[in-house]
DNA sequence: CGGTTTTGACCTGCGC
DNA sequence: GCGCAGGTCAAAACCG
C-alpha cells in the first residue's frame, strides 16, 4: 500500500466504525480468490471484533463483481465484512465463489473503460453519513437491471483531485448502498466546510419514478454537522 | 455570489 | 461496423 492508498483507507475506517456487527452473513475467505481481489490491509475497527480488512478489486475481480451484482446473482450485493487475517466476503446467503462461478458463465456485462482500482464497499445510510470528504454529484445513470439509478461524484474539496465515487442503491435491499471509491485525494480530510457548500435544491427537478437516492446525504452538506443525515436535497432525516 | 444538483447530450469501450 | 450501456461533461437552475 502506497500514499495513494491513504484516502481509501481512511474512508474504509469510517465506514468501519459504523459498520453494523452483523453485516456478516455467508463469507467466505478472500484467499480462494488471490488472483482477483488486492487486499491491501487491515485496520482496528471499533464496532467491530476482529479488524476490518480492506481491498480493492484487481482487474478481473471487478469484473467478477460488477458481474454478481448485474446478474442479480445475490440478494445483496458484495459485503464488506469484519475478517479476521483476510478480508471476508459475503454475497447475501450464497457463497461467493458459486456466485463468480454461475456469473462467469452466464454474464454478459460489458467491461467498463474505466479499470483503475476501486473500492467497493457496501454501506448503510447512517456509514454513508460518515463519509466526511466533500463531494460534488456530478453524473446519475440509471443501471440495466437495477430500479435504482448510480450517483457519479468528484470530490469538489479542490479541482485538481481526482478522488471519485459512485453510489448505487441495492435493489435487492434498499437500505444498503454500494459505493465505490475510486481515484485519490491529493489533500487531507476536510475538518469543516463552508457555509456555502452543500447548497439545498427545491424537489421539482426530482426524477419522476425514481426513488430519491437518500446516499446524497453523504454530501458535502453533511460536513461540519458532525454526522447528521440529510436526504438527497438537504432535508435533515 | 459561490457552490451544488439536475439532466440531456456526448464520448467511449465492449459484445455481437 | 453497429448498437448498447456506462461514464462524463456542461448548461441551467437552485439555494443560503
Amino acid at each position: 500500500m502506497d500514499d495513494n492508498d491513504e484516502w481509501d483507507l481512511q474512508a474504509v475506517v469510517r465506514s468501519c466504525n459504523t459498520i453494523s456487527a452483523n453485516s456478516t452473513n455467508t463469507t467466505i475467505t478472500i484467499d480462494e480468490y488471490d488472483d482477483e481481489f488486492d487486499v491491501m490491509g487491515s485496520v482496528p475497527c471499533s464496532n467491530a471484533t476482529n479488524p476490518f480488512s480492506y481491498w480493492t478489486c484487481s482487474e478481473n475481480a471487478s469484473e467478477g463483481l460488477e458481474e454478481v451484482y448485474k446478474e442479480g446473482c445475490s440478494q445483496q450485493c458484495l459485503t464488506v465484512a469484519a475478517a479476521t487475517t483476510t478480508a471476508q466476503l459475503s454475497v447475501g446467503d450464497e457463497p461467493l465463489h458459486e456466485m463468480l462461478n454461475a456469473c462467469d458463465s452466464t454474464s454478459t456485462s460489458r467491461k467498463r473503460k474505466n479499470q483503475q482500482k476501486k473500492m467497493v464497499v457496501q454501506l448503510t445510510q447512517e456509514e454513508l453519513c460518515s463519509d466526511t470528504w466533500a463531494w460534488r454529484k456530478y453524473g446519475q445513470k440509471p443501471i440495466k437491471g437495477s430500479p435504482f439509478p448510480r450517483n457519479y461524484y468528484k470530490c469538489s474539496t479542490t479541482k485538481a483531485c481526482g478522488a471519485r465515487k459512485q453510489v448505487e442503491q441495492s435493489h435487492m435491499d434498499p437500505t444498503i448502498f454500494i459505493v465505490s471509491y475510486s481515484g485519490e485525494h491529493i489533500h487531507p480530510p476536510p475538518t469543516h466546510r463552508s457555509p456555502l457548500a452543500g447548497s439545498t435544491r427545491s424537489t421539482k427537478f426530482a426524477m419522476p419514478n425514481i426513488p430519491t437516492i437518500s446516499e446524497d446525504a453523504t454530501q458535502s452538506r453533511t460536513l461540519g454537522g458532525d454526522g447528521c443525515c440529510s436526504d438527497d436535497n438537504g432535508r435533515e432525516i
